[in-house]
DNA sequence: TTCATATGTAAGGAAATTCTTTCACATGAA
DNA sequence: TTCATGTGAAAGAATTTCCTTACATATGAA
């Protein structure tokens, strides 16, 4: 399951990777179980490429997990599928997550963005 | 408060409304209580007209309310406070909401951004 | 070999987001 | 009037996001 309570910079990530229809979309889709990249993007009417775009941002995230795994008959398929993750998200929550966020900090951080 | 289950496209624009530092930084100031747009300007450190622009986008999302007043000196004063948000976030949850979902339908809509 | 399947990634552009600067307007106090 | 306070909004730039097209690789089957 994905780690309990997120931190605010964490909880910054995991709502920008929900914040798309078609990643909503792509998750609702592996709540029904996991599947590989090209059926996937088949069964959503999606190219692969924009795809795998946004499955790699959902698993930055956090909020799934890929596998590369072996065929019967040989081929390689990429499988993805859905990790426990659940956020309550309240005025007091925030607030709480907030509290180590580290970025957009008009004061400390040098700007704006900032990576690990 | 907050009108119960969210729409999809309801639910996309609450999370892209959270899905950014600074707005994080906005809900967990307002959830010390309501404060008007130029005190929290300061506050926090930015200017005036993006915390405006910051401020909207909340309030769109109805997150947060505004109300223009009237100070005891006469000033108009625009203040902001919390809605009673409150989101579930899991698997299940998003899986519904798609359901509701008419955005970034490769077959249905017209391609992807559409307005109601 | 050629075809169909699977994978990944890079290049480029359109569109949206984010932020700064600037302008305009109104009120009370000095 | 001038200054300090409050409001709203437009214009433009920098950055990010989103998407398409194209290329490169590997496997099994025909």
């Amino acid at each position: 399951m994905t780690g309990g309570v997120p931190t605010g910079d964490e909880l910054v990530v995991m709502l920008a990777a929900l914040a798309n229809p078609l990643r909503l979309r792509i998750v609702a889709r592996l709540a029904g179980g996991r599947d590989y990249v090209s059926r996937m993007a088949r069964d959503i009417g999606i190219s692969r490429p924009l795809l795998h775009m946004h499955l790699q941002r959902l698993e930055a995230a956090g909020l799934i997990a890929g596998s590369l795994e072996l065929s019967e008959d040989g081929k390689a398929m990429k499988y993805y599928e859905l990790t426990d993750f659940h956020l309550h998200l309240t005025a007091s929550t925030v607030a709480e997550a907030v509290q180590t966020l580290t970025r957009s900090d008009p004061d400390r951080g040098p700007s704006s963005k900032e990576q690990s």
